[in-house]
DNA sequence: TTTCTTTGCGCAAACGTTTGCATAAACATC
DNA sequence: GATGTTTATGCAAACGTTTGCGCAAAGAAA
């Protein structure tokens, strides 16, 4: 019985039986109209056959697939690693699944990607979209199929759209409060490309807070950087020649703390002493390491993932019961939070 | 006409052309047997209707999804956040679809995985299996099925599987004779719990180098450690208290040798001078740590994931055009191999 | 003109479900 | 015994494709 290659139908139960196809089909949802002998028959013998509906046909027939897609630019960054991570275990926990695709942060790509997923029939998608990614047309296009997409991390500049991100300005401030308090007067920024929207709210962030502070602010200790290690370097190079250098950095990212630390060790400054360090994300290579910044704004990637997928799932819930068309949108900010190093907040500790 | 809420389906296509649908059908899949000027009138209204297949349909009816299933036990660990890299990129460009789930290493969590999978009629499986799991069957039940599965990295002690692991023997020969040529010859290992396999693989590596250049070996420098960071300091402090204490170490993964090198550091021994470390994994952190091992054991991760894949692929593809019936197993092993730090090799730079 | 081949297209079944509607039997009501 | 109600089941359409087979029209060969 159980040595058979195909999976068993309902029509089989249904021969077997000497029933109709739809008596099985209602016995098995338990449905009132059919009656208990029969119900238990039906049961009993899709039991022993290892009866288990297929899914494909109860899309087709549907119109939906229970499947929520997710384009993510690099699935092996830890930011994103970990953010998939939750939208997986929220998406299970609701019993949707989740298709998976990357984007390399390449446009062409990232579109294809999208029509992908529509021919799929995804119920939904969960998208942080990829640096270069100027144009927005294939988002639009989803909407006239109807199917929600919910951003987050990166936004793109879209109006009426829901999203999930993370206020850098908060985490700046507390950043840059953090380091006043500590005595720093002269505190340097090594600041992302101007472009990017994050770049200018952690400029935002830091002004505020010499402003509450009643400090004036130097421009020349905000620079501009590459994100890259020479670009790292360059910057400061620039910082530290100053006649006034700053006594403490805050980086744009983790990795240019580093690249900064390494190159700050090189110049036998003494990390912590002679020059500190704050930055943001606070990678889970952080506990591991010796010369660290010693604060780091969290940017919470396992909750961002879990709130989008929370609120995807809500959108569909909604769409399903014929709840009203939302005419409103989900904007979810994230505070980010400032955390001393070495107290690590979403990161589990690796198993492997 | 583009204000449409629904897709267009092949039926509205052959209604406004007054044809029938499979000519539709026909003429979209460039079937000789439509004529020119009919296909032609047919792709023009496919376009400006913006057709797209609906594949949940195909699903059904050709009985095959396109999609492969994977089962990892945790998607934020950057060994298989790599691997999934790998992956979706491999499945992507052979025109697959990558189903994702995390076994959180919870053998019913798996069980129910594995069912979830089957019931969306995924074409095939990539898995590596849970730490904890020990019955197999639901793998078994799926070759009933004719679904195939190919594990990776963590393989289950199954007959007749298909996998690709890595060996961690060569990888351990290299690592061991890498430090004997640099003249240690007190030469300890903190290895992982004695119940895994991939302990043994390093401890018979370990015993062959020395064997290799005719040193004798003493089991007392291979200390047992359960992986956490305690665990670490224990085999430290065992190892250190040793008469003729080890001069280098072999730890079981990159995390033990960060937990073991901060306690070392502590201990105010010099890394590097009194004491030298060699690790396994090469996580991509360690391109931006100070004291790191001074060379680590590849395991190549994205290889891994893509050979996998792209073992999957092709069984899948055999089995669609009728090939005999496989008898023989895929099972290929990549050697592991030291690489000296600051190289890295498959990991990729953040970009973030 | 008749017969044969080619070319171009439609019919209908199939994939495995769900579900609105109809129907038959059994029972209760007066 | 006629009517109404409940209970249990079946019929058939629908979801959007693909594909084997049949059939007509057009051309070629006789």
């Amino acid at each position: 019985m159980t040595n058979r290659t195909k999976p068993a139908t309902i029509k089989e139960i249904a021969q077997l039986l000497n029933i109709s196809v739809s008596t099985v089909s209602r016995g098995l949802h338990d449905h009132p109209s059919i009656g208990l002998t029969t119900r238990q028959k039906i049961k009993k013998l899709a039991k022993e056959l290892n009866y288990e509906p297929n899914q494909t046909a109860i899309f087709l027939q549907k119109g939906s697939t229970q499947t929520i897609g997710v384009i993510l630019p690099e699935l092996s960054e830890a930011f994103f690693s970990t953010a998939i991570s939750a939208i997986e275990d929220t998406a299970y926990k609701r019993n949707y699944t989740v298709l998976l695709a990357q984007s390399h942060d390449d446009e062409q790509l990232e579109k294809q990607l999208v029509e992908k997923m529509k021919n799929h029939r995804v119920d939904g998608l969960l998208v942080s979209v990829g640096k270069s990614t100027s144009s927005y047309q294939h988002f639009e296009r989803l909407k006239q199929y109807d199917i929600p997409i919910v951003f987050f991390d990166r936004i793109p500049a879209m109006p009426n759209i829901h999203y999930v991100a993370c206020n850098m300005e908060t985490g700046t401030v507390e950043a840059v409060s953090y380091l006043l308090k500590k005595g720093h007067r002269n505190i340097g920024m090594i600041n992302g490309p101007s472009t990017i929207f994050a770049s200018s709210e952690r400029k935002g962030g830091y002004i505020k807070a010499l402003a509450k502070n009643r400090l004036k602010f130097d421009p020349s200790l905000i620079v501009s950087c590459d994100l890259t290690e020479a670009g790292t370097r360059d910057a400061m190079d620039n910082l530290l020649s100053k006649k006034r250098k700053p006594t403490a950095i805050v980086t744009f990212n983790d990795y240019v703390a580093l690249f900064a630390i390494k190159y700050a060790a090189e110049l036998k400054l003494s990390i912590g002493k002679d020059l500190e360090f704050v930055s943001y994300a606070n990678l889970p290579m952080i506990n591991f390491m010796e010369k660290v910044p010693t604060a780091s704004v969290e940017q919470f990637p396992y909750m961002q993932g879990q709130k989008a997928a929370d609120i995807l799932l809500d959108l569909l819930n909604n769409k399903q019961r014929g709840m009203p068309e939302q005419t409103a949108y989900y904007k979810i900010i994230i505070e980010s939070q400032l955390v001393e190093s070495r107290k690590p907040i979403t990161h589990k500790t690796p198993k492997k």
